[in-house]
DNA sequence: CACGATGCTGCCAACGCTTGCAGCAATTGT
DNA sequence: ACAATTGCTGCAAGCGTTGGCAGCATCGTG
């Protein structure tokens, strides 16, 4: 058995009630029963046990991250963010990987939501339907008493009605992308589309749409893709017949691998292709030529999800209207984008 | 509040004992009540709270991982399959990314020890004599009672005397890498070393100081440089003045961004110079031409650091010897290597 | 028919800490 | 000098489950 509250009050010679406030609400006792109690405390090497408090205190100071694949350096850099801010402000990270399986997020939500203060769900591919069930976990009713055990939900990437969530606004930066590739001289570009459970390449998809009918460039789309660089790879044995001469792919993987079989085909990206990615962290550095991207900040994102979910935790934030924040892309040029050679 | 045992043991007309019973040992009960009590408890939306039983077992079903940096592909990769080992085998992982700050690592491993029931610290940074500390947590007595309340650890790339531990034996990868640029006609060989911090530097470092003199090449040395792309293309800059015409990099990021600058320098990796990573996933194959690398199996370290300290959860270990595993590495040749050309 | 075995269920203490309330002394104001 | 206030500490009731032990039918066996 480790030391308990109970030995140190007995070698203090004071009841636990004191003992407890001498380490938990220092300024509610005497200053020096605290010192003594601390050094004490130190020498037999008390160590508060967490699980008891939180089983009293109702909080676990544990935020659940789901996300899709945390091997996808997108979701990596955004589980960093995540880890470092929850950190900062004295939580802890537990973390679930659906490896892609929109089917296992409502056991990984309900499984991390037994042990954890609230749940952020990056880039779900449940359906919409699923997820708000997820958001207002089990709102049952029972003798009279609302039944409240469920843990606030912020969605990161993804827009469910009625649910708090950060969200990156692709609009900007895609039709931006199509801009710049039309003022290249481009008009025939080509979407390798992600997943289709993937509530982004939607939305990329449409922005792409829309930036093509606006700036008069024809768009085909191949896929879907993984977001892998195998998959990539893939694309660019297709894309070659298809006469676009410039492509945007659902994301950097998909677009590294592209280049690198491209290069691999003696094709030279930057001229006669022109290929644009979408950021996943520092990778789009890594190809030659650098990818030119539309950058993603999934620090932001990460970051911003912790602070929503921290917020909708404090008890004043019950009644509040769930949050909703936007975060904006923009392109970052570099060389995998070029003139149009005709 | 939410509907507990004693609601369910309520409305069932029968103590929570059985209740309790029916719903964690449902073959102590007559199956009749087990049903019973199952349907009710279902009716009700009665969810088990997770925290109050772990506070009765002693044990929260949580493994603690601590990495350097969750942003470098192999520890994602890593990351990736203890989560996956850890969830089929029942348990949550609880993440703490220390950004590479060694003198983090105590305070980490020490609040994840408070709610997990066992850490693995992966690739640690500290000292080994912070890292013994670590292991054996406190082993203060106190009242004739041993002072039990220590998380088994288990290390993962990282030897640690009388801890247990996952390595992988790059001794044999790098000496097959040195042996293959032997081979193409390299007697000039540049290592581009990484953080001074890792562990794994110091014993790839030797490795390959080893394995040069063993088959006759002079080796120069590079750095330190950080594990990133950026620090890579760095490297290039540097390298060409040192007359070697291979070079091996700490890792792939480094090596990725070399080839990447290199490139941009119209240098023909592979004819001009041959470049050798050593693995961080997936990424080897990004480049153009494609790594050639020293396979690290980061998947199966990872796997295999949660049954190793499953293992040692289990109280039966208590009295046995720390495991101590070892992985084997193996080099991948593709197309950044090449015959020396004079 | 009696007796032990067997199968279920209930009682109750325990897990280690927190916190509202009350008690008590010292301090302050009048 | 007395009441009111302030500052500190102790008491005891929880928090929601678990599991050892005991009680009580029911069953099978000699």
């Amino acid at each position: 058995m480790a030391v308990t509250l109970a030995d140190v009050a007995a070698v203090c010679r004071l009841s636990m009630s004191t003992v407890s406030r001498a380490l938990s609400h220092p300024e509610r006792v005497n200053a020096r029963t605290r010192s003594r109690v601390e050094r004490i405390a130190r020498e037999l090497g008390y160590v508060r046990h967490e699980v008891t408090r939180s089983q009293v205190s109702r909080r676990t100071a544990i935020i659940g991250l789901i996300v899709p694949d945390i091997a996808n350096p997108f979701f990596s850099v955004m589980t960093k963010a995540v880890q470092d801010r929850a950190w900062k402000k004295g939580y802890s990270v537990m973390l679930a990987d659906t490896d892609e399986r929109a089917a296992d997020e409502p056991d990984r939500a309900r499984v991390l939501a037994e042990q954890a203060d609230g749940l952020i769900l990056a880039s779900p591919r449940a359906d919409d339907g699923r997820l708000r069930e997820i958001a207002r976990s089990s709102p049952v009713a029972f003798a009279n008493r609302e039944i409240a055990r469920s843990s606030p939900v912020v969605f990161a990437n993804r827009e469910v009605d009625g649910a708090a969530g950060v969200v990156i606004d692709e609009y900007a930066g895609m039709n931006e992308a199509v801009q710049y590739l039309v003022s290249l001289g481009h008009r025939s570009i080509c979407y390798l589309s992600g997943p289709g459970r993937s509530w982004s390449d939607q939305r990329r998809r449409e922005a792409i749409g829309a930036a093509c009918r606006a700036h008069g460039a024809e768009l085909t789309e191949l896929g879907p893709f993984e977001p892998q660089i195998q998959a990539g790879m893939r694309a660019a044995d297709v894309i070659r017949f298809r006469g676009a001469t410039a492509a945007i792919a659902y994301d950097d993987m998909i677009a590294l691998g592209l280049i690198a079989r491209l290069a691999e085909r003696r094709v030279k990206v930057g001229r006669e292709i022109s290929v644009i990615g979408i950021d996943c962290g520092p990778l789009s550095e890594a190809a030659h030529p650098m990818l030119t991207t539309v950058h993603l900040p999934g620090a932001e994102l990460g970051a911003l999800a912790v602070d929503l979910l921290l917020d909708r935790l404090d008890p004043a934030a019950a009644g509040r209207e769930p949050p909703r924040v936007r975060l904006e892309s923009r392109l970052v040029i570099r060389g995998s984008t070029g003139l149009r050679v005709p």
